[in-house]
DNA sequence: AAAAATTACTTAACCGTTTAAGTTATAGCT
DNA sequence: AGCTATAACTTAAACGGTTAAGTAATTTTT
């Protein structure tokens, strides 16, 4: 490695170190002639400053921490999109962090933050989590600012970027009793998360509203593994007394539903009708087209990284307790309405 | 930031920092009794080590770039799920950067990293990028080890991970020809890429070996414009002469298609046959469902991962020039064949 | 013309570690 | 007993910057 330093500008020049890191950002104590001594001669060696030293002395990184369950996703990778959008032009780096739904692995993860690594912390917490010691640890000490987004806790006072999950799920739940559906299911994946309760509890205030009964045993919840999501599936798709409409608040089991469809021989959106909290650009181009929630997940991590951002210039610590709330779009297609 | 340093910890058992350094990692310099006083007061206090203090004086930052033109992409998703599976592994943070295709972007990003923030590089390269001053600087220097994946260039000695996609191109094309197409239009975005070539001479090979006459009219270029591509594709289909299969190099063209057809009245498979470079998961319930031309991508991104760990660990730059091949793996369904 | 202020630097400390080189006390050897 | 080796540290330099405090020369002020 034999790359220059600072020290070598400075004797190259018959300066001090001192004089030509001044000069290099443009100090007023340093007269014209010499900055342009000192930048010329470091735009000609190629100069560039070695990144954890200027770090270590000012105690600042230029860099944020992305913690989130997967990337493999068309909502966080879109989110990640924002967040690095805006991350670009402040000229910070992004380190991604994945948890893979695993409470220990979002632990490690944040207690490794107080290594000093991260100027903040952009957080969608896993579907495990209901403890958060290790979080307001990291605040607690001022460590790093942590802005949550999407997958959201109450329980810490910080800055919050959601989307609005009660509503959007009425809206849907609501959408499907207008196309007729009696008789309901709700599919989820079983967890702590304020955006889950959140869209149940919408569910289930569209279903009172429209006087439909609302019935707990119409709340299917499934786990990680996809053969037996799939046999779950079947069991509720083939009971005599079968759902005529699905609300599926997971992207992936959308498609287990379309699968399992397929081989039973429901006709969608005849026999059934599904709506889907997803991203997929492909929704349009299923067999029927799709009818989703889509969230506005690139806005979601472009506001998210926004907010962290002026916290870190205004090394301002108090965020607001309000979540700002970015509002999804339900986009009616055939598998709710048929000809669409 | 009240965080705790081994200045405290030497202070209160009242040894110097270098003993407790060296405690810490456990040097045969330090008596097992001192040792342990000294876990324990780190551990008690919650000691962790300022990750740029060590990073300096080691000139080691434990970090490694991934750099490449998208994440809200199938493919380098799971490439990036693949990389982050090793490094977590192998205790390494990893920080993304994305040109959006930008070459311009690409050189700095990569011009960056000559200030020693990461220890390895992950590289797929823009469609734009045709001159190699801004990776051959880097490993000339020594700064970084670089490691290809997909998107490689042929100037370049280093390792490369990549699929066949010559071969895979050519199976597609044969399979299109089994299906009884007779004039196949490819789709591609226009670049500078050996994938691309890679895919277009396959293609071309599969023609020539099955006597079907080969046309460079028959190669369509897109851009970035959705919009535009659209209109092309439309006169494309709408032509008197138009194609009777279609090979899709890129996932977003496959959507286009399907969409064009529905628009035109054209059905697939019967009036046209689409094969698609795609590792969408809902490929399978497309209707009719895609066949594809499906990419390791998780294991490309692991095994480029592992490879420049190998590097990184035995300090070793002298990297094999023989890329790696994964082969891509062709999934007949529907659009090529009804019933499917 | 003397005092005060400004300019353009330099010196040295510091950020929090690691590590080469030095030191002291004890143990081992003859 | 005298010498060497080893164990268990400490001292100090280093990594590559930034920055507070100091200084000499020049300029401005009165």
């Amino acid at each position: 490695m034999d790359t220059v330093t600072i020290k070598m500008l400075a004797r190259e020049l018959n300066l001090s170190t001192a004089a030509v890191s001044k000069a290099l950002s443009d100090s007023h104590e340093i007269s014209e002639s010499t900055k342009l001594r000192v930048r010329e001669l470091a735009s000609k060696l190629n100069y560039i400053p070695n990144a954890y030293a200027g770090s270590l002395r000012r105690r600042k990184s230029n860099t944020i921490a992305v913690v989130l369950p997967a990337v493999a996703d068309s909502f966080f990778s879109q989110a990640i999109n924002g967040i690095e959008s805006v991350a670009e032009k402040k000229g910070y780096h992004v380190l991604i962090y994945l948890t893979h739904e695993s409470f220990a692995r979002e632990e490690a993860i944040l207690k490794d933050f107080q290594s000093g690594r991260v100027d903040g912390i952009l957080l969608s917490l896993t579907a495990e989590t209901n403890s958060y010691r290790h979080i307001t640890g990291l605040t607690e000490k001022n460590i790093a600012p942590v802005v949550f987004f999407d997958r959201v806790c109450d329980e810490i006072e910080t800055a919050k970027i959601v989307t609005n999950d009660f509503e959007s799920s009425y809206q849907a739940t609501r959408h499907l009793i207008d196309c007729g559906c009696r008789k309901i299911e709700m599919l989820s994946i079983s967890n702590h998360l304020s955006i889950s309760t959140q869209r149940h509890a919408g569910y289930k205030q569209a279903l009172l509203d429209a006087a439909v009964s609302y019935d707990p045993v119409n709340h299917l919840f499934t786990g990680n593994d996809p053969a037996s999501d799939a046999v779950l599936l079947k069991q509720v798709l083939g009971k005599k007394d079968r759902p005529d409409g699905i609300l599926a608040t997971v992207e992936k089991l959308a498609t287990a539903v379309y699968m399992s469809c397929k081989e039973s021989g429901l006709v969608i959106p005849r026999d059934l009708k599904i709506v889907g909290f997803s991203n997929l650009s492909s929704a349009a181009i299923l067999n029927p087209s799709l009818t989703t929630v889509t969230q506005p997940a690139f806005d979601i991590g472009k506001a998210a990284a926004a907010i962290l951002f002026d916290v870190l210039e205004k090394k301002n610590f108090n965020l607001g307790k309000a979540p700002t709330v970015l509002p999804s779009e339900l986009i009616i297609r055939g598998s709710t309405i048929a000809g669409n």
